[in-house]
DNA sequence: AGCCGCACAGCAAGCGCTTTCTATATCTGT
DNA sequence: ACAGATATAGAAAGCGCTTGCTGTGCGGCT
């Protein structure tokens, strides 16, 4: 039925040893066995069975890229950079490996499963991607998940998440603090005291870490914050609609909005020109994250650029042991504030 | 080092056997029985070696997204979607099966070398989406590819992208020709006589079932198309940008652009307002997929909407055998016209 | 000339699981 | 109470590959 290393082999008139060492290319083989091999190889159309492969040499070509949320670029492009660094075909590396990309949703459980099933498939890499959620049994369960899987060889990357303490995961972390204290400082530059706030799910880390920067960059401009002005949602345009709409009910005296990331600051100027409100003149607005399209708004978005691309590609070549680790195993990726069209003086300051 | 189903057998004082018919639950066992292998399994912390099984059982629970930018909402949206459905962790289907998307980048030789890693790995299924390279030669090679894969017992299914003939694919294709068509239509029933059309790459299938709709419009209405009104780039928003600066350099006269998605638009868009131009008093704009920013946009953009995600979550139910393939293995999605504000009537024509 | 070492090739023992076939209880009906 | 059916567990034969160890022939060395 289906063509195995023992048809090649009898084929070309040698052991499955040889075929097998061929394939492999990492025993000495003569030029003219190697040849003959392969030509049976290319006649036969063999294609090496994976499990099998796996199973007797107790490994895989497995990498496993998790994100949040796949039609989201900002995972698309992260895992899009990593997998370019795997390898993956036509990737710069060598080796063959098959990078697959896990969508959990943000879930949790659906987290944890895909970890297990990596476990299962004995990936030779695992890239977490994303905030993680601030729960702690959940939290144990994957640092644990974690340390099983490098204790099993697999290779731990976290790209854009924060360090995972007691595990041996290398962590390339993204600086929302800072980048979020930055973008705040620039509205507060420009004269605005009363800003509201969209903030992500409230479980998440990302949330919590933007959150606090935009925080501290009133505290230390001496703002005291009304709770009115902050409101939860998810990491997308409606999300950025409605809690506009309700910031807007809430205090219709806002002079400028933060949004968790360039989504939902997208939704946020969707709701403020149809409440009749222009963009910088009567509310700024800011994003996070710099995506392609943050340009393209009307008026561009001033934002923090976080170099997604870079910091998946890192991720990727750390991953494969083809780069060295940071330093303690974490490195802080900072973003970089973009001042554009859709931030301004507030009305009234002039 | 590792726990081994015979571990586990050994602990819950069972043979192998009966550990695994417990964990694949495809044989009767006592109730008591299992629930000792269960806690066996739990304290040992087990985790079934995936390779081995999938030796074993000649089957693995691999399923294959193949897109060609993981970047690209247009791809991501589709993918969640089919992975949703494949069941996945969480997904509503029981089994766990591993869905994998797999980055292409457009290029074929990426495409052909990872159907040959699903091949390797015994894929249970492979869904391939986005449109297809007309190359003959590689056409030919990835329909090979398909017909091997269909007779190792994996399934195939195209969506978003055109029939292959000569395979046993199921095809769930995207109109695109009348979407291209509808679109051009509305332009021209608003008056407009000259518009410049930027294409996507040459090569692909997608690229030329948009143009011949477009065309098809302008020569059902008598117009003569002018050369200089089509353009040729990429499917991003910087190919669109750079398009519509040669579009306008060639015939500064044109009235609308259309564009082969919404992102090429959005870059459009860009455009037209650095040179000046107020869309749509100037130059009206459309674009192509609905995707999620589209209604962002200022003004937002005309467009034509493709249901990605039902697509994409049909491909998956079919892709495990949870639906009926359409009649003769194809079906034709429509796509639906959503006339927004980036279209308005021609200046002059009033 | 004779011996050692090297460069290859083959043997065979698994890798950890699934599954067919077989064995042993435990029922069921009359 | 006994034959036949039923339910459940085990033995063992692989699945297709990798790899440590074992041959074998050859050139180079003294």
């Amino acid at each position: 039925m289906t063509v195995t290393l023992a048809d090649v082999a009898a084929r070309a008139q040698v052991s499955p040893a040889t075929v097998s060492r061929v394939l492999n290319g990492n025993y000495p083989v003569a030029a003219s066995t190697r040849e003959r091999v392969l030509r049976a190889v290319d006649e036969l159309d063999y294609v090496l069975n994976g499990p099998a492969s796996a199973l007797a040499a107790a490994t895989s070509d497995l990498v496993g890229i998790l994100v949040n949320d796949i039609a989201d670029p900002f995972f698309g492009i992260m895992a899009g950079a990593i997998q370019g660094e795997i390898g993956g075909p036509g990737g710069r590396a060598g080796g063959e490996r098959l990078a697959v990309v896990c969508n959990t949703g943000g879930s949790p459980e659906r987290e944890l499963t895909y970890l297990t099933l990596l476990q299962r498939q004995r990936a030779a890499a695992v890239v977490l991607t994303g905030g993680a959620v601030e729960d702690a049994p959940h939290a144990a369960a994957v640092a644990a998940k974690l340390r099983k899987l490098a204790e099993a060889g697999t290779r731990v990357v976290l790209c854009g998440r924060p360090p995972a303490p007691d595990t041996r995961a290398i962590a390339l972390t993204f600086d929302n603090r800072g980048g979020a204290r930055a973008l705040t400082d620039h509205l507060i530059g420009l004269g605005h005291r009363r800003l509201g706030y969209i903030a992500g799910p409230v479980e998440r880390t990302t949330t919590r870490h933007r959150l606090e920067g935009h925080r501290a960059a009133l505290a230390a401009a001496g703002i005291e914050e009304d709770p009115r002005w902050t409101v939860y949602g998810r990491y997308d345009r409606r999300s950025g609609h409605e809690a506009t709409l309700e910031l807007l009910r809430r205090d219709p005296s806002l002079t400028a909005i933060v949004a968790a990331n360039d989504s939902v600051a997208l939704g946020a100027c969707a709701a403020l020109r149809e409440s009749g409100l222009r963009i910088p003149e009567d509310v700024s607005v800011a994003g996070f994250d710099d995506l392609p399209f943050s340009i393209d708004c009307v008026p561009s978005l001033t934002t923090v650029r976080l170099p997604l691309a870079e910091a998946g590609a890192r991720a990727g070549r750390v991953a494969m042991g083809r780069e060295e680790p940071p330093l303690g195993g974490v490195a802080s990726i900072r973003g970089e504030l973009m001042v554009r069209g859709s931030s301004g003086v507030p009305r009234g300051a002039q």
